[in-house]
DNA sequence: AATGAATGAGGATTCATTCAT
DNA sequence: GATGAATGAATCCTCATTCAT
């Protein structure tokens, strides 16, 4: 059954699988052979396109953070005012593509294996960056020379409600924006 | 050699070589092997005392709870005010013996392996339960009914804090006891 | 882009890449995969004419003994005295196309196939019935009856030299050859 | 079933199974797993003690080298004239011990081994540095400056006939030995 | 109480081979 | 004629776990 132009097919098969075995089991403890089975493929061609799992757990990885990155700028392409863009960065990062369960599960799982893998280190510096740069700018009109530091605790308080909501019981998406973005009117207002 | 009453002396050595092991690896990745070659005994006793690997993980997981928990007991010991509580509270969470890297880096791998282990979900379940009323209890004279509000966002930050420490670049201890404290005031001031 | 009458073409240079992999390597522990890179095709060619990577193998030491055939002949050819004769054998085994790194370690590699295939210890019993023939021959008018003696002990040698060749450190080409013609000439003169 | 002090057991009998393996293969394409199975135990017992594959078939190498350095040895204790030492490291070569079909074939493909792996060429440098010491002394009295030249010519007959038994039709161990034995003759009358 | 010998299941990886195009 | 997509068997290696001593 081999054709052509079947590798940007499975590679996007396979990184979607990853992630979906990841955010499954809760760890980035899976097995080359499942993820391959849950992409309909064989795990030869897993290695075959990837080289090897790391770089297959890399990839799916970074179609997180690329997807991350797609929805804060389609958010953001909606917004006028600096409130609203303010707004649309966090409601990006719990708008339903990011804050779902198994992508949550992804998410965290990453977070832990960029503590011994300096690429995944790299890439989560990156995005945390990003998102950081982002606030700040949003803020700037908003709060002038506190932007950064009200930018660094937002940003904090996204990721911790990652992790609660990891564990489950927490706010769901709506609610979770509703409450950064309150709290950010506060701390916007707090002179 | 064997000697009586060396079990409880072994199984503290085999926790604290689980904690070391663990947040030197960054994950839960590790072999019991090295955690019992740390320990300075056989693998053999570390199942004999333990069960197994994941009885091991669960018991170094309490043990780093139950540090946690005394520390915050300690501080609020010697706290007066209901803001010295608040205060207190917080400034366990990055007091010395909690927020060192090592400890940090288990604690997130514990977070992700609760992810899939009911047994050491229900474990952080509670010490977010604690953490979180301990919070509200402190900061009920002081913000009355908006303090389970205030006391759920600073929980977030202080675990996005942690996250954000794991990786690197995040502030030390006294300036996040510092910035989360001067959160709670802002937060409480905002009537 | 194929094109007709590229079969002879494509067999002769996955031959002679497979010869520099193998003499590469050291063993015929080599990948079609990287034979066929090396000779410019996929590896599916490389099935599509030889069957099998043992096969190609097969065809590659075929190849091998076949150039040594043709040197030898070729040295034969401008031979008038029977000593010229004995030396023109000689130096075709250590002569430049033979006595070359790569070739030998592909030699070598093939000796030790040649334990565990079959066909590979025919091809290789009729090279040395050939050169304990060519030698027999060129040693009968100088030795007569003793001609077959020496031959052996000579062929012997020339093995040898070529082991140590092999795994460096013995003398190049031309010093193997004189070093043979003077045990030649000794064993013959020793009547 | 384990019991105390059989790791120097484990470990003879996993390099006894590994020459045999290759000796009866013809090949270091041999696994772990046969190895392990024709020793008795587990193939995970192989990797505890000796690390890995490789590590496995280089003890298995210096076995082989080291009993034929104690056969050689062996040999020497009762030579009293320099003939009788020339004869007995001869003898020792082409010795039941050594001149083996499986232990040839073990013989022949570490030497193919030695090509890629220089750990393995080590060893057998220094095998023929010995052989080729030994021989020098013992022809030393009998030869003086031409020692050497005879000594190396030796060493490469030696070796050639191990080839030339590996592939079969070869002379037999006391034939061997009496064929170099004449050639050392031959060699050192030939002033 | 403690060891470490031993197992065996599980998993990543490689690679010859097949085959639709 | 030629490709490279795809497979799956084979193999090395790791490691939790068991158990005789």
């Amino acid at each position: 059954m081999p054709r052509v132009g079947m590798e940007p097919i499975r590679r996007a098969a396979l990184v979607k699988a990853t992630i979906a075995e990841v955010g499954l089991k809760g760890s980035l403890d899976v097995t080359v052979a499942r993820i391959a089975k849950r992409a309909g493929v064989s795990s030869g061609l897993a290695h075959h396109y990837f080289g090897g799992k790391e770089d297959l757990l890399f990839a799916a990885m970074r179609h997180i953070l690329t997807l991350y990155g797609a929805s804060v700028r389609a958010q953001l392409l909606r917004a006028g005012t600096p409130r609203d863009r303010l707004a649309a960065i966090i409601r990006a990062s719990f708008g339903p593509d990011n804050f779902e369960p198994h992508v949550i599960a992804a998410w965290l799982s990453f977070y832990v294996h960029a503590q011994s893998d300096p690429g995944a280190r790299r890439l989560l510096g990156i995005y945390q960056a990003r998102l950081g740069s982002n606030l700040t700018h949003a803020l700037r009109p908003l709060a002038s020379s506190r932007a950064p530091d009200i930018a660094r605790t937002l940003a904090s308080v996204i990721d911790g409600l990652y992790i609660r909501h990891a564990l489950g019981g927490a706010p769901d998406g709506p609610q979770a924006t509703a409450r950064v973005l309150a709290l950010a009117d506060v701390l916007v207002d707090a002179a």
